[in-house]
DNA sequence: GACAAACATTGATGTATGTCAATTTTTTTC
DNA sequence: GAAAAAAATTGACATACATCAATGTTTGTC
C-alpha cells in the first residue's frame, strides 16, 4: 500500500523519532520514506518470512508481534518480541534462514525493500554507521538472550525481566505472562509458580504492575547493562560496582 | 606490537583473504593494515573485554579460543568458538558488557582499534557494507544457536553439531568434545551419552572422524540454512524441500 | 452486563539432563 | 617411552522444570 500524503506525514513524524534515522538530514529521510511500503495484520496472523518475502527491513508502527522460528514438531522458540518501533532486518539472513511473525495484536508494519536500503545506505554515511550500530545492539542482546536462557533457573529468569520493566517500562509488565514466558524459554505454569517464590522475597505483581516492599528486592536479578539505564547505578545502593 | 615488514606481509596476506575484507582495494588495504596490533595469548589464559578494552575488532590469526560470558556463581556459557579468521566486534557493545575470552590454544590476536575502524568505515563504502554483512551473519547465527539450545535435546544437539561437522569440515570433528559439549549447553557426560545413543542409529565417531553406515543417517539433524552448503542440498536423497 | 474465550494458577506426576564419583583412554611432557 | 595431566566414559542418583489436568480469573464482544 502507498500512503497519501496526509498518512506520510504521519509515518514520517513516527519513522524520523526512530535511532536508525538518527542524525540523517532531513532531505535524504523525505527523500528515501517515499519508497515505504505499508502493511497491516490482524491478531493472530502468522507470516513466514519465506526466501521471497526476506529480503526487507521491517519496523513496527504499530501493534505487536513475536518473532519466532518453528521445529519440525511445531515447538516455537521465541526469538524477539517486536513492539512499536522496533526493527528487524531479515535481508541479509540467508535465504534458506526461514523466520516467522506471529502476530499478537492487529499490527502495521513499515517495509523498505532492500534494493532502497542498499541504495540508502551507499548514499547516505550517517544512516549506514546507525545500521552498524543496530545490527551491532542485536547481536549484543541476543548474547544476553542466551547467557539468560542459559545460566538462570525460572525465578531469575522472571526477575531478570521484571528488572528490566521495571527500569524500562517504570514497573508495568508491558505484556501477558504468556508471551513473556515463552520469551524466557519457560512454561506459563514456570512463570506463575517463579512468581510465587518472588513474592515470598518481597516482589509482588499486581495486576501488571511491580510492587516492591523495600524497593531493592529486584536489585539481584539486574544485570550490567540493563542496570547502566537505572537511575541508581552504580550509586552505593546497586550491586554493580 | 608492530609487526616487521616480513611479519606485515604475513598479516596481510592472511587478511587480505578474509571476507570482511571482500572487495576493498588494495591500496585502501594496505594503508588499513599500517594499522595494526598483534597480540599473543597463552593456552588457558582468560581475558575479560573489560570497559577500556572493548572498543577494538579482533581477528583470530592463530589459534582458538572460547567467547564467554560468567555469572555470579562462574558458571559460563560459550556463546561462540573463535578460530583462524574468525572476527569479533564488542567495538560497539555497552561498556558494561563484558564479555570474556578463554584462550584453549596459543593464540595470535590481530586487532584494529575503534577509531581506525570508524574512520575506515567512513571512507570506504565496500567495507561498510562487509561489517553490515558479516553483524546481520552473527545476528543469525546466534539466533540459530538459540534455537537449537531451546529445541533440540542433547542428541538432537550433537546430531545437529555432527552434520555441520560434516559439511562444513568434512567429517572431522574439529574440537575437542568438552568445547563442543560447552558449546551446545550441555555436560560432557550428556555429550558422550547422546554419542553412544547416536551410535545405535549408525553414526559413529572414530577419533574425531564421523563414520556413517549408509552415509543419510545424519541428515534429520540437519537445518535448511547449514543443508544450503551441502552437495545434495535439494536433491532427492536432501529432506529439505 | 452476560457469555465466551483467553489467560493464569495450582497440584500431581514424569523425565531429561545435571551432579558426583570412579575408571578408562588419550594426550602431553620431560 | 614412562609418568603426569587432561579428556572421555560409565553408573548411580538428584532435581528443576515440563506435562497433564482441573479450576479460577480476567478480558473482550455482542
Amino acid at each position: 500500500m502507498i500512503p497519501s500524503q496526509e498518512n506520510f506525514n504521519k509515518y514520517y513524524q513516527f519513522l524520523s523519532k526512530l535511532e536508525i534515522f538518527e542524525g540523517v538530514s532531513t532531505k535524504d529521510l523525505t527523500d528515501f520514506f517515499r519508497s515505504i511500503q505499508i502493511k497491516q495484520y490482524r491478531k493472530g496472523e502468522m507470516v513466514t518470512f519465506n526466501e521471497s518475502e526476506h529480503a526487507k527491513l521491517y519496523i513496527v508502527f504499530d501493534g505487536l508481534f513475536k518473532l519466532v522460528k518453528f521445529d519440525e514438531n511445531g515447538e516455537e522458540v521465541v526469538l524477539n518480541i517486536m513492539d512499536v518501533g522496533d526493527v528487524v532486518t531479515p535481508m541479509y539472513f540467508s535465504p534458506y534462514y526461514d523466520v516467522c511473525a506471529e502476530f499478537v495484536k492487529n499490527t502495521t508494519v513499515i517495509s523498505f525493500s532492500r534494493d532502497i536500503v542498499d541504495n540508502f545506505i551507499a548514499r547516505n554515511h550517517q544512516f549506514s554507521t546507525n545500521i552498524n550500530r543496530y545490527l551491532a545492539a542485536s547481536v549484543q542482546s541476543i548474547m544476553i538472550k542466551i547467557e539468560v536462557m542459559q545460566l538462570k533457573n525460572a525465578k531469575e529468569k522472571v526477575g531478570w525481566y521484571l528488572v528490566h520493566a521495571k527500569i524500562n517500562e517504570s514497573f508495568e509488565l508491558p505484556y501477558p505472562k504468556t508471551l513473556i514466558a515463552a520469551y524466557l524459554g519457560i512454561t506459563p505454569e514456570s512463570f506463575s509458580r517463579a512468581l510465587s517464590e518472588l513474592k515470598k522475597e518481597g516482589i509482588v505483581l499486581e495486576n501488571k504492575s511491580i510492587k516492591l516492599q523495600s524497593g531493592d528486592e529486584l536489585c539481584k536479578y539486574c544485570d550490567r547493562v540493563t542496570g547502566s539505564s537505572c537511575a541508581f547505578f552504580k550509586t552505593e545502593a546497586c550491586l554493580h560496582n
